[in-house]
DNA sequence: ACACAACTGCGTACAGCGCAAGCAGTTTGT
DNA sequence: ACAAACTGCTTGCGCTGTACGCAGTTGTGT
């Protein structure tokens, strides 16, 4: 099981002297190819063909770079991240940081909606999307959390974010470019009409009205303040906990509920 | 933008009679054919021909009862997910009841991981489907909570849930057919030996090393355990603020940052 | 200098996909 | 009786991922 060849490039680690010729583009030319084709019609149009179109080469010269399909899309995916701007984990309290953090990938996954519909099948393990976790991690310092709270933590708040972003696009809140739409409570009311008269479902109709009635807002916003208020709020309950009873810091059984399922 | 008619016969609402023959097969008949194909390849696997070569049908005779395939996902996640057992969100507190629906979302998605795999362009507004967020809205009955914090915790919910699940399978924690696996911390291992002689992420690095030579545990059980409880917390928070200050029931600026990105 | 190995890029080929169009047979309303 | 509406099917098109093999280029070993 040793690391796939893409991965050797994309870190930088030269195996070698390479015989035969020199390589006409390098993984980042092909990682910026597919962005730049999800860019224009999402993430269903990268296919090999596509992307090597973009390059101007044809689809089977792809494999001399890549394996198969998974391998590219970690390719596009990592580069449509970017680096982890450094500067939103550095000064500041423990919230203030892991809050920007949450920001920035939120403001990332924003302007790249299509990111979150790529199906990967394991998580990458590229520069990029780690360098993101390793500012997280960084993000977290001081607070006293064990390591694998602090990744667990790390995958809430991402869970969270990559979720939003794809619900405000379903929703029409999130255009595929970035920019965002008003909410019309379309969604609301189509419910309304659907469950409605059906009479089934009481408790959700009623919500639907109570929304649908109300002064328009803007989803995306709203939506997106709300859950990084309530994460972050559960994470300062956590650390909290942890400072004043230090023996936790390698216990997790302390917040197993009793009633697991 | 009328209704589809797939939604309408979901939804039981006969549309007046019907001439020709009778429909072979009716939609929860191709919703559980969809999900036995995925329960034995994946979501990936589900395909018209798959699905309708179940039913003894040619691929084509399926668009008589779907237009496209997004529809056919739509009505084979309904099927996946099943009614919700309403059980969960009756009795108790209303933190005893949130629990338990979020944990019977959990199971729900643990029995059938291939869910969370499903590409759907947009929210279905099918009858299991938004069953789960009625209970889930009845969960929250009690708390005070506006109804759009409620809708918006049950994103949060279900956010953490879904990732969690895909996180799951794809470091090996949980096997295709719903079982679990143990945790042999084979991603931490590879990610120290990737990282830790880059000489980059050292935080990243750090937490892997603290990580790996700690016992065994079991990765599945303990993220959400983690993840569950720090969301509680956090909408403990929130429900108590607004039963101390009823005039932010229906403000929600009250928990908007300042530092908006 | 020369052979060989390694490498890049490409052309061809194949099975599978979603789905458009059209056709025969069945049931219903007029 | 007749037409409208409906089901299930066959055929066919353009697309996908990718296996295989070949020509040309570059480095290494003798």
């Amino acid at each position: 099981m040793a690391v796939p060849r893409y991965l050797e490039v994309l870190w930088d680690r030269p195996s070698g002297t390479r015989r035969g010729p020199k390589p006409g583009v390098g993984i980042r030319d092909i990682g910026a190819a597919g962005v730049r084709v999800a860019d224009r019609g999402g993430a269903e149009t990268i296919s090999m063909k596509a992307v090597a179109t973009e390059l101007g080469m044809t689809s089977m010269s792809l494999y001399r770079y890549v394996t198969n399909k998974d391998e590219l899309l970690a390719v596009v995916l990592d580069e449509a991240y970017g680096p982890c701007p450094r500067d939103t984990v550095e000064g500041g309290t423990w919230r203030e940081r892991v809050e920007s953090w949450t920001r920035a990938i939120a403001a990332a996954l924003t302007a790249r909606p299509w990111i979150v519909d790529i199906p990967l099948s394991a998580p990458p393990a590229t520069p990029n999307v780690l360098g993101w976790t390793d500012a997280g991690v960084a993000a977290f310092e001081g607070t006293g959390l064990p390591a694998r709270s602090v990744l667990s933590s790390l995958l809430v708040l991402d869970g969270f974010v990559r979720n939003h972003v794809r619900q405000s696009t379903q929703l029409g809140a999130l255009r595929a470019d970035g920019s965002r739409a008003p909410d019309d409570r379309s969604y609301e009311k189509g419910i309304l009409a659907l469950v409605g008269d059906t009479g089934r479902l009481p408790a959700l109709a009623a919500a639907a009205a109570e929304i649908s009635h109300g002064e328009a807002s803007d989803f995306y916003a709203d939506e997106l303040d709300y859950g990084i208020a309530v994460l972050l709020d559960g994470l300062t309950h956590r650390v909290e906990s942890v400072r004043s009873d230090p023996s936790r810091e390698t216990d997790r059984t302390g917040y197993a509920s009793s009633n697991r399922l």
